[in-house]
DNA sequence: AGGCAGGTTCTTA
DNA sequence: TAAGAACCTGCC
């Protein structure tokens, strides 16, 4: 399908945001870049034809009933972005960098897992680590009779699309076994992601249940998870309960604070999108240039 | 070769 | 309460 969409929408930028690790860019020589989306058990294949238009692999019942949800397409980031202080020096110039950005909504399960994989990894590392574990774990993904058609035509080639896993259910995960996780490079994380899918499947750990409590309530009980500290916890409650106004501090916005904002970053001006503010800082402080 | 990468837990004072 | 060590693994 094609979608007209003219609110802040720049795939590259979101693709190495870093709130999502199952982006996948497929370099096209003769049209624009197309990029594999896979989420929970879906996938989706998306290029930008031009400047606001976008060709979509799926169908437009597919993209109301999920995709649609899953880009947050009901925020409009254009005006949260305009909101940023032009006197800030750095915040203004990482807003514009950062154009286009916006926070996907993410599965709970599978934004806690992946998070917690990501302690003292770089992305690469956590992509790896992700790509493995939902091959070992997760469910066969097939693209229909309609996406392979779409994929053909815009010839992408085979291996792009001919095995695709799912992230794996916390089932799955629960009774992988130990060995099995520590090939797929969870190292000292295998007790971790163990422990979590085990109580979410006992019931223990109900993320369902965490939606209704307000943010503090909500990193409060993460916290609580093994494995899961402050830093974990806030990026599963901003990319995967869609808590906007949570502002991880992780070793790139630590920098960014203590070299830009010795007095203080301005929390209250931002309320509630400290979190939108946070992913432009976050993805401007670790831009090449 | 040794340090480091989107941290967290465990130990010690 | 706070600082420091230890932790898997892969890549420079």
């Amino acid at each position: 399908m094609i979608l007209r969409f003219d609110d802040d929408l720049d795939l590259n930028v979101i693709a190495e945001s870093g709130q999502c690790f199952r982006w996948e860019k497929i370099k096209n020589k003769s049209g624009p870049d197309i990029f594999r989306i896979i989420a929970g058990n879906r996938v989706l294949f998306i290029c930008e034809l031009s400047r606001g238009e976008y060709d979509l692999s799926c169908s437009e019942n597919d993209f109301r009933s999920f995709w649609s949800g899953y880009f947050d397409c009901e925020t409009v980031y254009r005006e949260i972005r305009k909101t940023v202080d032009p006197s800030d020096p750095f915040l203004s110039p990482a807003a514009e960098y950062g154009k286009g950005m916006r926070i996907l909504r993410q599965e709970p399960f599978e934004c806690l897992i992946s998070f917690i994989i990501s302690q003292r990894k770089n992305i690469p590392a956590i992509r790896a680590c992700i790509e493995k574990l939902s091959s070992a774990a997760g469910e066969r993904l097939d693209p229909s009779e309609d996406e392979r058609k779409w994929l053909m035509e815009r010839r992408v080639e085979k291996r792009f699309f001919e095995e695709l896993y799912a992230f794996p259910t916390p089932q799955a995960l629960a009774t992988l076994g130990s060995d099995i996780l520590k090939s797929c490079s969870a190292g000292y994380r295998a007790p971790y992601i163990r422990k979590a899918a085990e109580d979410v499947l006992s019931g223990e750990l109900d993320l369902k249940g965490l939606e209704k409590k307000d943010d503090r309530e909500l990193i409060n009980e993460l916290m609580k998870i093994y494995g899961v500290g402050k830093k974990v916890a806030n990026c599963t409650a901003l990319f995967g309960f869609h808590r906007l106004d949570l502002f991880p501090i992780d070793v790139w916005i630590e920098r960014v604070l203590s070299s830009h904002y010795e007095k203080g970053f301005p929390f209250d001006s931002y309320r509630p999108y400290n979190g939108v503010m946070q992913q432009y800082m976050f993805f401007y402080a670790r831009s090449p240039v």
